[in-house]
RNA sequence: GGUCCUGUAGCCGAGUGGCUAGGCACAGCUCUGCAAAAGCUGCAACAGCGGUUCGAAUCCGCUCGGGACCUCCA
């Protein structure tokens, strides 16, 4: 077992090495997708982020338990426990019933994690399907002492729990700098203390969403949920705790206040945050209505696109910059990730053809603990990638016959690639061996010997037409010394 | 206002106090009927000003610029 994997602790603004609390089992919980509507790509990005995490941990070799919630209740719009409920709302623009947006959402929310060939989680519970759970905890913050009741909702309270716990940690905050720079208290506000925060949500009259408990009809608050199921599934200390940056505030400040307040213990031993993505330099969010649908880049089809990219190529990009660093979103950037993601795929074809020799001319092991290094500091994949890149010249040279290769540099380097290319970074070959391609292979090695015939009797026009010709529908030609290849361009 | 992050060559992006990642683009050469691919070579950067140091892009201070969170958002 690998022990020396350095995690950035948000709780601690600092790396440290990762020391799971069970030796060789780590309980990873990652705050999952509200389903009101679609996952745009800065969603997608921390669920990538935490996709490759998950990978190079059972690359070391640990047992991981991997829990990524849906959030399908209890999400309110507007600020403090005030507003709409989400689903409701969506609900009634679609005049769909509120689970039927739920499924919708969520289908479509795992379409695009196929899409980007991230791993399913070991369990993926839903908010609804924990009520109990929640009204359970929330039973115990208030016996504890740290919640109470007005008129059917509960509220966490803050200054109360602050006296014991350090309520701001995560985000380095004193709790005077919060309450004055939070708003007043409205005149009919429940609440006895600005901070406080909703735990439990007495229904409206009108709302669908709803569940009996010993206040009444009402509905979990948006934090309980989490605290609820990462304690039911993980344990009430687990290791790993991941989201993205902007749940850090308040959402994870809460989830650490119930469950301290409810079990007297530490939920998580490391909060892993991943930075936002932006377009143009600003934050992609629902709000501000520069987010990008998945769909949408795939295709090309949004005014900012000058093309489309796959979703391997996405997934590429985002890994050629660190989690815990903005990514920002631009033509030129997704061009240059295409090129390098398909020369950094044809050199792991190349590797098949590469004779093998007596001598060697590389230290493959260097290789391997360079990869390893560089995602033991805190999974940075830029660096991975980087070295991947030296690798990738390593077989290129080899394939010029400059750099000499044994039989086990080539096993070697296959298992590197395979390894850190398919099986961390999670990434795929893009042409499949579908029955389509079967045929098409038939076709185009016809193709090629008539060309061949042709360029024999030096008929350079025609042969060059054809290989312009099959370019207009994607299938590039290149003549090598060895013959002629082809490829499908995506 | 509070808590932080950040400013690296044309673009994207790593980075350790001394040994100048990587990708894309660009230029030259090799290969080639041409093109492409591939290889080799070249290219250029650490926002500004001070300080610490034998030595700083890397540590400290100030200035200027960008961003996040503090209200729902991954």
């Amino acid at each position: 077992m690998n022990n020396h994997l350095l995690i950035y602790n948000t709780l601690t603004r600092t790396k440290e090495r990762f020391e799971p609390i069970n030796i060789g089992i780590v309980g990873l919980y990652v705050c999952g997708p509200t389903v009101y509507n679609d996952v745009h790509l800065g969603n997608c990005r921390t669920f990538i982020s935490f996709d490759l995490i998950y990978r190079y941990l059972m690359h070391l070799g640990f047992k991981v338990r991997y829990v990524r919630n849906i959030t399908d209740a209890g999400h309110l719009e507007g600020d403090r426990d005030e507003g709409d409920d989400k689903f409701e709302k969506k609900a009634k623009l679609e005049q769909l019933e509120p689970m039927e947006i739920v499924q919708k959402y969520t289908l479509g929310f795992h379409d695009v994690m196929r899409e980007f060939n991230t791993l399913p989680p070991s369990i993926e519970p839903t908010a609804t399907g924990h009520i109990c759970e929640q009204i359970e905890m929330v039973k115990q913050i208030i016996a504890n002492g740290y919640a109470y009741e007005v008129n059917g909702t509960v509220y966490f309270d803050v200054e109360k729990y602050n006296l014991e716990f350090p309520y701001g940690q995560l985000t380095n905050r004193q709790l005077e700098d919060l309450i004055e720079n939070t708003r007043e208290l409205s005149g009919q506000d429940e609440k006895r203390g600005r901070l406080d925060f909703a735990l439990w949500i007495k229904v409206k009259p009108e709302q669908i969403m709803r569940w009996p408990s010993p206040w009444g009809w009402g509905f979990p608050g948006w934090h309980i949920e989490c605290s609820a199921m990462s304690s039911k599934y993980l344990g009430n200390t687990f290791d790993i705790h991941g989201g993205g940056m902007d749940l850090q505030a308040t959402h994870h400040t809460n989830e650490i206040a119930q469950s301290q307040a409810c079990n007297h213990k530490a939920p998580v031993k490391y909060w892993m945050h991943t930075n936002m993505l932006t377009v143009n330099g600003v934050r992609m969010s629902k709000t501000a209505g520069n987010g990008f649908l998945p769909g949408e880049l795939f295709t090309g089809n949004h005014p900012l696109l000058e093309k489309g990219y796959s979703p391997m190529v996405v997934r590429f990009f985002m890994m050629q910059t660190h989690y815990r660093s903005t990514l920002d979103f631009s033509n030129d950037a997704l061009q240059a990730s295409e090129k390098g993601y398909a020369r950094l795929m044809a050199a792991i074809k190349t590797l098949d053809k590469i004779k093998p020799s007596s001598t060697s001319g590389i230290q493959l092991s260097g290789h391997e603990k360079a990869c390893h290094d560089a995602m033991n500091d805190d999974f940075n994949t830029p660096v991975l990638i980087a070295e991947l890149f030296e690798a990738a010249s390593i077989i290129n040279s080899a394939n010029d016959g400059k750099t000499l290769l044994t039989a086990d540099d080539i096993i070697g380097l296959k298992k590197l690639m395979h390894d850190f290319v398919f099986d961390v970074l999670g990434l795929k070959p893009q042409t499949s061996n579908t029955l389509n391609d079967k045929a098409l292979q038939g076709v185009m090695e016809i193709i090629l010997e008539i060309r061949k015939e042709i360029k024999a009797k030096k008929d350079f026009a025609a042969s060059d037409k054809l290989r312009d010709d099959l370019g207009k529908n994607n299938i590039s030609i290149k003549d090598t010394k060895d013959g002629a290849i082809w490829t499908v361009q995506e």
